[in-house]
DNA sequence: CCTACCGATCGGTAGG
DNA sequence: CCTACCGATCGGTAGG
């Protein structure tokens, strides 16, 4: 039986083959001979769907925002107090790039100034997803003088962070986000502000 | 005038070139030929000081552990008092970790598992140095049920993710690392733990 | 004309 | 440290 769209059918285990090796390298170790080793096509083949390696990276990358928003928007449906929302984006981001196949581990173990030639445009794609991260630190009922966006990125830094020390036997990713926001629910008041 | 160690008075040149060039770009990308140049060599002619790339980034990555460790130590000798101490070693964590030229931003930005053949000793290197965070978490004066290695982690990840978004203009090492801690000073304690 | 690649090779660079 | 190179492999492209 023919179908229609042939064409793309190899596309999806490209770009699924080209997440893992780039998760687990890094974009510069990672080589397009290994990618297309892994998807079973030619070396040359991957140029077909893509012009170079710099588009294939930038492919991925859009893929693990797209994964992620929408696991994270289906999670945050389940409830409308806020720091049980800020939990369970967090229990869920940690999930997703602890699975080392998963799209999302490149989107925190590529860093946009790795790649120079496509850097604004992975920069614009994290930014698009932290936007989740600072509406739900932005909801958060939070004493006078708690700076929000050093709130967010200390977060984001805690969480990334565990991708390089989860060991499946360990903490679920649920468990650490909650022991995370331990911290964070009740800051000290700051005390012994001098005058500015 | 001839001195003795002639053949070691352009290592220190070569050393710290490596680690600009490392810190700035990554390892992978980071070519011999760029650091050669740089210092003002040849490409063959690192290969009189080091046997090879790896080894070239494990003796970075060693001055990196004892310049951090010596400059944390001198702050430490400044206090007793435990929440002080800890804030200022990640003060100064902060302040070395967000000047590119030094030696400590190649340990935060090149991980071992991005050069695979050196992978064990640059987390021993690395683990040398956690431990002195280890033992200065281990000292706070905390409520029972903190778990001081998540603490821990949550506090490294955090610290280390100032080196991306760390601008001249913007909050100070030492005023990031108080704001960190005013939330890891008060924890909340752990409501609604089910028996198990 | 198109899809989905292949066999071979391009200009350059890697560590040594 | 330099000169003069090597084995191999890199990302990317040729015609079919």
């Amino acid at each position: 039986m023919k179908t229609a769209s042939r064409s793309n059918n190899r596309l999806e285990v490209l770009l699924s083959s080209a997440a893992e090796l780039f998760s687990t390298f890094g974009y510069q170790a990672t080589t397009t001979r290994d990618i297309a080793k892994k998807c079973g096509m030619l070396p040359g083949s991957i140029y077909y769907h893509y012009p170079n390696k710099e588009a294939l990276l930038v492919a991925v990358y859009q893929e693990g925002v797209r994964q992620l928003t929408e696991r994270v928007q289906s999670v945050l449906a389940t409830s409308d107090d806020p720091w049980e929302r800020l939990e369970l984006m967090l229990a869920t981001h940690i999930e997703m790039i602890v699975e080392p196949t998963a799209y999302a581990s490149v989107i925190i173990r590529i860093l946009p100034d790795n790649v120079p030639s496509v850097e604004a445009e992975l920069t614009r794609l994290r930014d698009q997803y932290e936007v989740v991260l600072r509406d739900l630190v932005g909801a958060l009922p939070l004493p006078l003088g708690c700076d929000r966006r050093l709130m967010r990125l200390f977060l984001i830094g805690a969480v990334n962070h565990v991708h390089v020390w989860y060991q499946p036997g360990g903490s679920s990713p649920s468990e650490i986000a909650k022991e995370l926001l331990r911290y964070f629910r009740c800051p000290a008041q700051s005390n012994s502000e001098g005058s500015s």
